[in-house]
RNA sequence: GGGCAAGUAGCUCAGUUGGUUAGAGCAUUCGGCUUACAUCCGAAAGGUCACAGGUUCAAGUCCUGUCUUGCCCACCA
């Protein structure tokens, strides 16, 4: 028999598993007719990314539920591949280029493009080969990368249906520009942040004649004027009117009035609009189309002119005249300045407020109007709208319904073009002969004149014939890739048999983050373009915080590396430990102590196998448990024990199915530690050479690590190698072996209410040694005081495991009196009694009797009360009245005997 | 401004559908190298379940309100 080493080294065991796995295939899956198939998609992760902790509980979840129903016989595929980034991935390969003083524009488009390529060679699998290390049992075979030949013939097919259905539009609307990245962004993409900002009241001067503006008056030698208030005066360079509210008095004389704008000395119109707020500032908008998205609506609404007054660095351009050049926080200060000198500067307040920040380099968002191609969304949104009110989709936990429902009823078009050159390209080209210029003032849903769109660069104008013929400069939206996932990935638009097969997928897992970015198009996608949802369901788990509860960032230095956790305590103790205390659904507040209760598990579970394969003897532990079950007649610990590994697993198969993982964990580890080893190992060394012993150990063992198995792969696969077992069971690693059956004939709540007797009357005499402070290695007495034939029966049966475990030298039984200077434990029914001659304080006991005693008076008054009640007895449940009243009887019994000790105690 | 989540032991958190004495880990105290494990074993102490009402025979659990914290969404310039 082989022997466990002494001590678990999880790094030496790990690896050589994980090579092991992957160069048997066991985590390949292919379409299977005979079996169900059960599939996952990964959240691909992007290429630049390094693994924390977000990852880790994400695919030590998703690995969970994939090892598990691989278990259950089903076919699981576990799809896995990353995504490529666009902004994020192009800004780290300028970066890098930057420290050769290479600009992206000195390589050219394409070279840059290969660059990046060879930088995705070189690092784009970092994060791959650190899922490895998590022990992740992905579909390593079908790795797929949004840029991949196959993935991106998807992107193209998807934009050319979309277009052809009018889904798709190009226009110029006022999006998200980040001036850093020099690229629009998705509204998801621009993050709201509360910033402390002023806002700055302004004079605008009113043209002509005099107008009376209550509070704004003229007084002697002053102009005429409106005051406006902004946060953001550089833009005032675009003006191109003031609005107020129709119903505003204040502004009554100011209808059909021209105003001038300051500096540039534009003239500006007055409009009237509801939207117009009358309570913030003055009541007095002043309207810049190109800039910001309500003063474009009253653009649009009104035929105003929009004013573009920056570059695409967020300076200001030409229009600005004298502050053409300056950023646009440097031309805000100058502005002021200016008007200041010019007396048109009011007052600035504090004011704070949100404001939209890119995702990938967090600077200040510039809303802009900027000629960009769109997704309809709305015709996309109602049928995924549907599919998940009708409960085709569930999520987990189910408030996440009502955030996707609230964010799809308000959805709003999808801006998918990117400044950038790292994606896929827009499969968009231009004849310069029909007419480019028909893209400025085209509305949404119409195509255009000279506008091509084509999955290849086509040769001529289908139209006019012309060759003079210019791709769209942009590329999408990296998650215009990603939304495609769960189909692309198996071969989508082909009709493969792995898409047949696997699609639609069984579990989505992944961060709350990402529920708009990626879930909700996913679904949208999923109905569009493949007529079926692309998953049942999705289970939401929560953030990972650091103890103080600030989500972990590098930026803020708070990150818990999960490398360097594998490293210092093993990839198992890092995968229970961030399991067990994460609640469904809920935030993970972690500190590095927290990995200690998973290596002190691991460590539990290596001795406690060890111990048992040094006793084992291999001949002995063949037999099959059930028939072994009906013919042996067991003790009860092996009843117990028996019937507490099955009652666990079920709740921990229960638990799974719902998405329970940390209770699963617990149970298990609840059930491992503190039944197995704590109880029936200790109980079973006295025997632990007999038959029923051996075979009961070996058997729970075997099935535990089983059970355990999803959770810790790794250390349940090393010592199941070391257990004797048949040659030709299914395969040689526990990965590959069925989920233990649940076996509900060995479920007994008997053998489990005769047990935790016999566990808390060992408990009682152990916490009466602990008050005496009674040497361990002293032999002591100890009697029983029993009330039916039933107790004494399987109380003397198991008579020498608590002479042994509670180390006495005797054990009486039966109707027996309390001794002179005994120590009394009640323990329900029974009454413990602990002679203890000389060592005992008599006051002292007396007090803690007494303690006691008032404790189980002040219960029985309450159920007393309680079935006084006569709404309570007829309308409680019956078997609640029952034991209720059972319950009272057994608390009077204690109290009597309790207070005939008082009295022996001379109370 | 709207929405969501949370407030339970010193700390971090569990607590199924309301039903006997509210649990765990860490920390604390006491005692132990008992032939697997000191990453261990045994025992103890520690809680008006945020607050106020309500529903109910019965509330940590359901409802309403209040307070505190965190998060998400949002075109008040």
């Amino acid at each position: 028999m082989e022997e466990l080493a002494k001590a678990y080294n999880p790094h030496e065991v790990e690896d050589r598993i994980y090579k092991d796995w992957e160069a048997k295939k066991y985590f390949h899956a292919d379409p299977d007719p005979a079996k169900k198939p059960y599939s996952i998609v990964i959240p691909p992760p992007n290429i630049t990314g390094i693994l924390h902790m977000g990852h880790a509980l994400n695919d030590t979840i998703q690995d969970i539920l994939i090892r598990f129903k691989r278990m259950q016989g089903f076919k699981a595929e576990w799809m896995p591949g990353t995504d490529h980034a666009g902004i994020a991935t192009q800004n780290v390969v300028e970066r890098k280029l930057a420290k050769d003083n290479i600009k992206r524009q000195d390589l050219g488009r394409e070279k840059f493009v290969e660059e990046v390529w060879k930088w995705r060679e070189e690092y784009g699998s970092t994060i791959i080969r650190q899922l490895k290390k998590l022990g992740c049992s992905c579909d390593w075979d079908r790795t797929r990368f949004t840029m991949d030949d196959g993935l991106s013939d998807a992107v193209l097919e998807v934009f050319s249906r979309l277009y052809e259905k009018g889904l798709i539009y190009r226009g110029n609307y006022i999006i998200n520009w980040c001036p850093r990245c020099q690229t629009a962004l998705s509204d998801e993409e621009s993050q709201h942040k509360d910033v402390d900002g002023a806002l700055y009241y302004i004079k605008y001067p009113i043209k002509g004649q005099v107008a009376r503006v209550k509070g704004q008056g003229k007084k002697d030698g002053e102009e005429d004027f409106v005051i406006v208030a902004t946060t953001r005066p550089e833009t005032m360079l675009g003006d191109v009117a003031i609005a107020i509210n129709p119903k505003d008095k204040r502004y009554k004389d100011l209808k059909g009035r021209t105003v001038l704008l300051p500096i540039l000395n534009r003239e500006l119109k007055i409009i009237q609009d509801g939207l117009v707020d009358l309570k913030f500032g003055t009541g007095a908008l002043k309207v810049t189309p190109a800039h910001d998205p309500v003063d474009f609506e009253l653009g649009r609404k009104y035929g105003l002119d929009e004013i573009n007054v920056m570059n695409d660095d967020a300076t200001i351009n030409g229009i600005g005249g004298d502050y053409e050049g300056m950023d646009r926080f440097e031309a805000r200060e100058a502005i002021i300045e200016d008007l200041k000198e010019r007396g048109l500067f009011v007052k600035s307040e504090p004011h704070r407020h949100a404001v939209g920040h890119c995702y990938r380099c967090h600077t200040m968002i510039e809303p802009r109007l900027s000629p960009q191609w769109f997704v309809r969304m709305k015709p996309l949104a109602e049928p995924a709208i549907e599919a998940v009110k009708k409960g085709k989709i569930k999520f987990y936990p189910a408030r996440w319904t009502k955030v996707y429902l609230e964010w799809m009823n308000n959805i709003r078009d999808w801006c998918i073009s990117r400044q950038i050159w790292w994606g896929h390209r827009i499969p968009v080209y231009y004849c310069k002969n029909c007419g480019k210029d028909t893209v400025e003032g085209q509305g949404a849903g119409a195509k255009a004149q000279g506008i091509i769109v084509s999955k290849i660069r086509p040769e001529k104008c289908p139209v006019c014939g012309g060759v003079d013929i210019e791709q769209d400069p942009d590329v999408l939206d990296t998650w215009f890739s990603s939304w495609l996932w769960p189909f692309s990935t198996f071969g989508w638009p082909k009709e493969t048999p792995e898409l047949k097969y696997f699609y639609p997928t069984d579990s989505l897992v992944t961060a709350q983050e990402i529920i708009f970015f990626w879930v909700a198009r996913m679904i949208m996608a999923g109905i569009e373009f493949r007529g079926d949802i692309p998953f049942r369901n999705v289970y939401i788990h929560g953030t990972v915080r650091d103890i103080t509860g600030t989500k972990m960032s590098k930026s803020l230095g708070n990150v818990i590396d999960p490398l360097d956790m594998i490293e210092k305590y093993g990839t198992d103790a890092l995968r229970f430990s961030i399991i067990s205390i994460t609640a469904q659904g809920q935030d993970v507040f972690l500190s590095e102590g927290k990995f200690e209760l998973g290596r002190n598990f691991a460590n539990k579970i290596w001795n406690a196998s060890r111990f048992i394969l040094m006793n084992l003897k291999p001949e002995d532990v063949s037999a099959d448990l059930c028939v072994f079950f009906e013919k042996m007649s067991l003790s009860l610990p092996e009843k117990w024990i028996l019937s507490r590994f099955y009652t666990t697993l079920s709740y921990v198969t229960g638990c799974l199915d719902e998405y329970k993982f940390n209770e699963a964990a617990n149970a298990i580890y609840e059930f491992l530690w503190h039944e197995f080893c704590d109880w029936y190992i200790e109980i079973a060394k006295a025997d632990i050479g007999s038959k029923q012993s051996q075979v009961i150990l070996y058997k729970i063992l075997e099935k535990s690590l089983r059970m355990l198995h999803p959770f810790m792969p790794f250390i349940t696969e090393e010592i199941w190698q070391k257990l004797p077992r048949d040659k030709d069971s299914r395969g040689d690693s526990i990965m590959i072996q069925a989920w233990p059956h649940l076996q509900k004939q060995m479920i007994s709540e008997d053998a489990e209410e005769k047990m935790s007797d016999i566990i808390e009357i060992i408990t009682a005499i152990r916490n009466i040694r602990s008050v005496w402070n009674i040497e361990p290695q002293r032999a002591i007495k100890a009697s029983i005081n029993i009330h039916g034939a039933d107790e004494e029966k399987f109380l003397s049966e198991n008579s020498t495991i608590i002479k042994r475990l509670a180390r006495l030298e005797t054990l009486e039984i039966g109707k027996i009196k309390k001794p002179k200077n005994a120590a009394l434990s009640v323990v329900g029914k029974l009454e413990v009694y602990v002679p203890l001659e000389g060592l005992i304080d008599l006051e002292k006991e007396k007090a803690r009797i007494m303690k006691e005693a008032s404790r189980i008076e002040a219960e029985i008054s309450s159920i007393v009360k309680r079935l006084k009640n006569d709404s309570f007895v007829s309308k409680a449940p019956k078997e609640v009245v029952e034991k209720q009243a059972s319950y009272k009887a057994e608390l009077e019994i204690q109290i009597k005997k309790i207070k005939q000790n008082l009295k022996d105690l001379g109370a």
